[in-house]
This record gives C-alpha cells, sequence and structure tokens, in this order.
DNA sequence: GATGATATTGCAAGTCATTTGCAACAAGCA
DNA sequence: TGCTTGTTGCAAATGACTTGCAATATCATC
C-alpha cells in the first residue's frame, strides 16, 4: 500500500557543499546532529533530537542543535512543521517530496500521505481567487486507530 | 455522503445564556470585547483586538482580552487560528461554518475558502489509514493578485 | 437597597519554546 | 604555525501567552 515506485531521491544537496558554497565551517557538532538528526526517522522535534545527541555526542548544547536545524533548513535538507501542539518538529527533506499529515491527538503519532487530487484542487481554488500558490499546509487531526481502540476500554 | 467532521458546536449561543448556564458573570469588559471583537470582521490577533478595545474601553488589560477570547472559543462563539506567523488570530464562529484559509506572505491577508471535494477527499485519505478525523487544517501560503503586482513594480 | 460569597480584573511576574550576546574555542586558508 | 573569522556553550533575553494575587465588581439573597 505504501510502497513507492519512484525511489525517492535524497536532498540535493549535501551539507559540506552548502557549507562551502557558504563560506561556513564543518564541525563535528554538525556532523553529529545531522547524522543523528537523518537516522531518526522523521517528525523530530528540537528537544527530542537534542536528547539523542547529547546521548551519543556529550557536550551539545541546545543552542547548537537549534542552530543546526535551522541551517538544515536553509540548506533544504530539513523541513520544518509547526503543529498544533506549540512547537516546531523537523523532518529530513527528501527532493520534491511534498505531504500532507494525519496527526493523532491522543499519542502524538504523525503519518503522511500525498494527494495529487487534493493539490490539484488547491491549485484550482487559488486560481479562482487569482492567488500565486508557494506553499501549503494541510492537516488532518484525529485519532489514529490503535487510539480509537484504546478508547473504547 | 455526509461530512462528519466535527469542527466546533454552533455558535447559537449567545455570551449570556453561556455565562449564567455555567456560573459565570457578565462584566462590561467582556461586553465590550465581545461587541468589538464582532464588528472587527474577522482573523484578528489579540494584540490587534486589545488595541482596539483599548481606545473604546480604557483600562482593559491584555489579560482580560486573551481570557476573555478563551472564554469566547470555549462557548463556540470564537474560533482559535494558528498560523505560521507565530500567532494566534480568532475569528468569529458562526455556526457550521468551515472553511479553510489563503494567507498573503507579504500582506497578511487572509481570505476564506470552502471547497466539499477537497473536504470529501480527506475524509478518503483518512478512512483509507483507519484515521477517526476530529478536525482539520489548510492553509495555503502565497501572493495574493495585489501583492502580485506589487512584485513587478 | 444592603450584604456577602465568589467571580473577575489589572498588574506584574511567570511560562515555555526558541533566540541571541558574548567570550572562549576551533576550522581552515596562507 | 599563525591568524582571521566562523562556531560553540552558557546564560540571559525574547515574545506570545498565562497566572498569582490583592483589589474590585457582580448578583443571588436577605
Amino acid at each position: 500500500m505504501t510502497c513507492n515506485i519512484i525511489m525517492q531521491k535524497p536532498a540535493n544537496i549535501n551539507l559540506s557543499e552548502y557549507l562551502s558554497a557558504k563560506g561556513l565551517r564543518s564541525t563535528s557538532q554538525r556532523d553529529a546532529i545531522l547524522k543523528l538528526f537523518m537516522a531518526a526517522g522523521r517528525h523530530l522535534s528540537a528537544e527530542e533530537l537534542h536528547e539523542r545527541v547529547r546521548k551519543a555526542h556529550t557536550g551539545i548544547s541546545y543552542a547548537t542543535v537549534y542552530r543546526t536545524l535551522k541551517l538544515l533548513s536553509e540548506a533544504g535538507l530539513a523541513k520544518e512543521n509547526r503543529f498544533d501542539d506549540g512547537f516546531t518538529r523537523y523532518e529530513y527533506n527528501s527532493a520534491d517530496d511534498h505531504h500532507d499529515h494525519l496527526i493523532c491527538t491522543r499519542c502524538g503519532e504523525i503519518s503522511e500521505f500525498e494527494n495529487d487530487k487534493i493539490e490539484a484542487l488547491q491549485l484550482d481554488v487559488a486560481k479562482k481567487k487569482g492567488f500565486k500558490v508557494r506553499n501549503h499546509k494541510l492537516e488532518i487531526y484525529g485519532l489514529c486507530s490503535k487510539c480509537q481502540r484504546k478508547q473504547g476500554e
């Protein structure tokens, strides 16, 4: 059901290219953060990432995690998502992969979907209003199947 | 197909009914805030509302505006929207009126739309994942027609 | 209308995620 | 190896929003 026929290309830029193009420096902290960020799967908050980073690589500060996450976003390697739970979650941004989110308000599980029809309809709506779309965001909040079952207990 | 997305209770309630039902009190501050909130049109931030309220009715504090806005939300008279600009905007919640938003990232204009097809597709997606929808949020960011023209200047 | 229990207010101080100033430190070119 | 300048960790600052508290106002009851 979820099999993706087209292989997802990784984000086209890699970090060290981006850094040197901008005259920035490569550091052990940045490497460690990127590595754990990519390994972690999606939708990590800065706090969660910091936790993991600190375990593997003592002494990396909160500030550095935030700064690096911002850097990764600018480089196109990460994408920021501000859901309704009050803090920003980051996901690794593979090129051209746009998707939207289903968010379980009970357990916090976030799953993804893609729907071309919805995208097309959005463009129609925007066009009718003379609006030029740059970005969009669709979030569906509710209960995942697990939590529906638990709810009955 | 019926849209069983439950958004919020219809706002057929008026404030004084809600207050007395809950054992709460009606105050001149609450009246003033509600009046200006309703008169103001949509998508006001707490700050904007406070500004207006203060002009008409000196001495109403920020805290009271926030508290009243929260009260109105609980009463179903207001709806909170957290867009990507970092702060919450409130709109008057007329019963059963669900809509989504087009947001101009240049001038901040917010316009609304409704699209039943998109809503239906969302329910499909959710259904396929065994997800029970409680709420959803669709925001399209870009440039309104005015700002596209200005962009060229 | 006066009384009194308690909801509400304004103010200032507190949250909480995120950002920033700064001095110590490190990368990487010369 | 030296030196310029980007980076880091720390602590303090931000900024939207919330809350504690003492003063005040509401409203059911007398």
